[in-house]
DNA sequence: TCTTCCATGTAAATGGTTACATGATTTG
DNA sequence: CAAATCATGTAACCATTTACATGGAAGA
């Protein structure tokens, strides 16, 4: 699985804590991940047991102690073998295309409402995904090496914004023609 | 989770094995869906026993005995439940996007491979795609109701695939620039 | 002869979500 | 005065994957 990886490559680029990893992997780009604080802490533990990450115990006054954690040498050689190796295409699984689907066999001007507040949660996504295009890559040729990796991420979930959108735009289209009949 | 309302949708379009819902939920257009047939087989022993599908068994001569499935007035009750319930925004989760964005912690050439790689895996997922659409949906704008909804879904898979073959063709050019510097 | 297709399943392990728990500080 | 933020965790449960298992028929 992917999420030790997605650690691992968030980690390198700055340390952190569970608590900030788990707010979402955002450092400048399109969050590439996300997982539920409880998953985060205890894959976090399992990690440093084998050793790819340390953790920095810091304590802090009027808050909570926190531990930050550092990527090691054993945790970058990890990240590199599986780097190299071959990702499966996987497939998105998505609860709003299956009632699309099978909105005839219940109330398809649910659906409809329902792929409507979609379409508004997207468009807002991708408002702050192209500010931060904007604001943190103005000059998108000028770009190398990790600072390229990071934008081109970016680019990908704006991509997979705009492509949402745009199909839940046609199905909203289509649904109220339909139901107009 | 959707895996079982998946099943009912699939089901309640036509009745059909485990073995079959296993090979892909394809059902004129994009399958929708997927599951290995462990899971699949397991969670309709669950729906059988809840009351939400039933099972007939037939016997076959040169091959195994299958079981055909079909949703029961129980379940129709259910999907129609589930349609109206609101359904939450997911965030595709996926490996290549954490290899790009992390490519300069290893062989960024080995990443650029693995672009190459699903980049041509996505286009022949689209071309089969388009396909269907040509066949199957030569007039869009007389559809409705149940057909409506099939080609809906299917232009959901072929937008996500189109916006895949763009991000990765831009990763590609973007890579290649970059490592002839 | 080897592989693939049909068709179903069990068992074990790993991955992920939900509920519960704590406690000071800051913002509305 | 209530809610949100910071910060970490345990326990129970549910979902998913991987490995193992069977066995005849058809095709390369």
């Amino acid at each position: 699985m992917a999420l030790e990886h997605a650690i691992l490559v968030a980690l390198s680029e700055r340390a952190g804590t569970g608590y900030e990893l788990a707010r979402g992997f955002d450092r400048d780009g399109g969050d590439f991940w996300q997982a539920t604080h409880q998953q985060i802490y205890r894959v976090l533990n399992r990690m440093a047991d084998g050793g790819w990450v340390a953790a920095e115990h810091v304590a802090q006054t009027g808050r909570p102690d926190k531990k930050v954690y550092t990527v090691t040498g054993a945790g970058r050689v990890e990240l590199a073998r599986w780097l190299a190796e071959p990702a499966q295409p996987t497939h998105p699984r998505d609860d709003l295309a299956v009632k699309i689907r099978g909105a005839s066999f219940g109330d398809p001007a649910a659906v409809l409402t329902e792929v409507e507040r979609h379409l508004a949660h997207h468009a807002e996504r991708l408002a702050g995904y192209e500010a931060v295009e904007r604001r943190e890559f103005a000059d998108p040729t000028a770009l190398t090496g990790h600072r390229l990796h990071q934008y081109l991420t970016l680019r990908g979930s704006i991509t997979t914004e705009r492509g949402l959108i745009g199909w839940y735009d046609e199905v909203r289209t289509a649904l109220r023609r339909d139901s107009a009949t």
